[in-house]
DNA sequence: ATGCAAATGATAATCGTTCTTATTTGCGTT
DNA sequence: AACGCAAATAAGAACGATTATCATTTGCAT
């Protein structure tokens, strides 16, 4: 799906790094990651890039519409691919596993309350944050 | 409405550092102030206050539920009064100016969304980011 | 194959925040 | 009012995440 072309429609270069950072968020298992778990991951992969380089290509990536950006809690960056719509994220407190959602009445109330306050909404973050249910998950009674 | 006391039932010493953050936040102009705002006004009204003291006395006052603390883009910490009932943010992206508000529908929809997810909500942010229409903002047209 | 702008990697620098430690302060007790 | 001591402070070192610098390397049009 994302071919080098992706890179050079977004007038970036096909560059090594660039493709394997993008081939990681393609094939991870995990689909938010921060620089440190893109550095990590490629390091471990035998990839050879710089942190620097990574946290440039995120930024460049971001601007250039392929990943999306949030700020969860704790302050580091987290990166996601982008595709399909906008959506909203709940956080598990224990084990860190975000899960996606997406509610057009949040949505739409969001849209009146901006306006009523002589906002124009340009983005927002709605981030839940709780306690999963997963098997993993440390919390689990 | 914050007297010393407010800080012995915190179980906190009332000195001059702790009252002197709280007189600021009770008397300043913008309700919403990061570590540096506060520390920058402390030392501008003559007031002679550490960096570190502000950072401990403020997370002091987020623990003993006298603060908010929230995450803005941008990562930094903000804090707040905490005085009435939990609200959400609009955030202006020209001037920074933050306004609050509260909307029962959305709420409730959060939680009917966790709930679904197979989440327990224990906290949650919704910054929207938009642009504001007061006349010091710089953005207007 | 050649040239050069663009990209990279290593490392220094920066920013917000926390930690360390010697000194000072609040305050209950004489 | 002076004493004693735990708690709090100030200054600066340390830290983690991120950005800037700069010499070297690479992609790619020629």
């Amino acid at each position: 799906m994302h071919q080098p072309d992706h890179l050079k429609n977004a007038g970036l270069k096909s560059t090594l790094p660039r493709l394997k950072v993008l081939d990681l968020f393609e094939n991870s298992e995990e689909r938010h990651l921060s620089a440190e778990d893109v550095y990590k991951q490629l390091l471990t992969s035998g990839e050879d890039v710089g942190l620097a380089t990574v946290y440039r290509v995120l930024t460049q990536f971001e601007q250039a519409g392929l990943l999306v950006r949030h700020h969860f809690e704790g302050g580091k960056s987290v990166f996601e691919l982008k595709q399909g719509e906008h959506h909203d994220h709940i956080v598990c407190m224990q084990c860190g596993h975000v899960e996606e959602f997406y509610d057009a009445a949040i949505e739409t109330r969001q849209e009146k309350v901006a306006t009523e306050l002589g906002f124009a909404i340009r983005d927002h973050s709605l981030h839940i944050y709780a306690d999963c249910t997963r098997k993993k998950c440390p919390h689990r009674r």
